[in-house]
DNA sequence: TACCGCATGTAAACGGTTACATGATTAC
DNA sequence: GTAATCATGTAACCGTTTACATGCGGTA
């Protein structure tokens, strides 16, 4: 389910085919997720009978023809509601991605209210981390102390970006209310 | 299976009931992968069936009788083979700390070599967010080029942390052979 | 003609979560 | 007596990957 919603995402830029989405995404696999054919040929199907899709086939000059799959309306609708509602838990790496890689879906204050969002769960995270540490002591082993360090680390590189990030966009949106700047 | 893994490590360090393993992983959902009951009992019947853990149901004064597993000689084996052989794939950050944690039951010289190749990838991953930059220039809309910072901001923030680890980690190494300082 | 790249698709297996069921002990 | 916590377990379901099957067009 969460891989259609990315397709849909991509759709929503431009036209493209199965084919077109898994090369696109699988130079990003570290970006986000990069659904196999398995998956992404089902997906198309299911999201066209639900008519957030529709396929043209293109019969192409040179190699086999090609179903270009294009987001409807309600596709559009589909996609907006997702990406404005707020993660159930968890603060997976790439669901926040694939929601910043959609940012063009959003107004600037709703892609301002899904980083805040982000910058109060990192933080929350980071406040779990010195309990847990604070609760046992240096009585962790090696592993912990690295696994530890190294995560806070990264929260505190993500908390500066999400903050910059963030003083980017108000600077922005203060002045227009688009963000294609 | 990562699952399996995982649980496997933290009986490594001391034995435990399942219901002790998910109350000590859910405080750590952001660090590791916090499997839920439904696939924690499971993981330990299959692995005991394996012989990799032995179980020994224990009386408790107060509250029911648990059943606490410990790992067998063939268990310890299995996991060091683990640990140290490369991730085929994907710089998953999860798989990456789930390595991290389980640091204790790696010499001093496979754990160095576990975050060297850490390194190596991530240094690749950066490459190709370089080149995939270049290769679209500035036709990338805002969407993209957020996802693409952050995710540089990152990676570069985990380079930083990578180094500074291997050279405490060498620095102890050329002293002792032991890592538990 | 044999092979490779493009392009689409399906079935089985896998690994996991959700939801439920059970039962004992402690606290109100 | 009933609610909450401890503790273990199972079955159904869900989304994905893996592996396979198909066919077209260019090329060696």
């Amino acid at each position: 389910m969460k891989a259609q919603r990315l397709i849909l995402g991509l759709l929503a830029r431009q036209p493209m085919s199965g084919y077109d989405i898994k090369r696109l995404l699988e130079n990003l696999e570290w970006l986000v997720s990069s659904p196999s054919f398995g998956s992404l040929y089902p997906a198309l199907h299911a999201m066209s009978d639900q008519g957030l899709l529709t396929m043209d086939v293109v019969r192409n000059g040179n190699g086999p023809s090609r179903k270009v799959y294009r987001i409807t309306d309600a596709g559009r609708r589909v996609l907006r509601e997702w990406i404005a509602q707020p993660e159930k838990r968890g603060l997976s790496l790439k669901a926040f991605l694939t929601k910043l890689v959609l940012a063009d879906n959003l107004s600037g204050a709703e892609l301002v209210s899904c980083l805040q969002r982000r910058r109060s769960q990192v933080s929350a995270y980071c406040d779990g981390l010195d309990r847990g540490g604070r609760e046992n002591g240096e009585a962790t082993d090696l592993g912990w102390r690295l696994a530890r360090d190294y995560s806070q680390a990264l929260a505190d590189a993500e908390l500066a970006w999400l903050e910059r990030a963030l003083e980017r966009l108000s600077r922005r949106t203060l002045i227009g209310g688009t963000l294609d700047a």
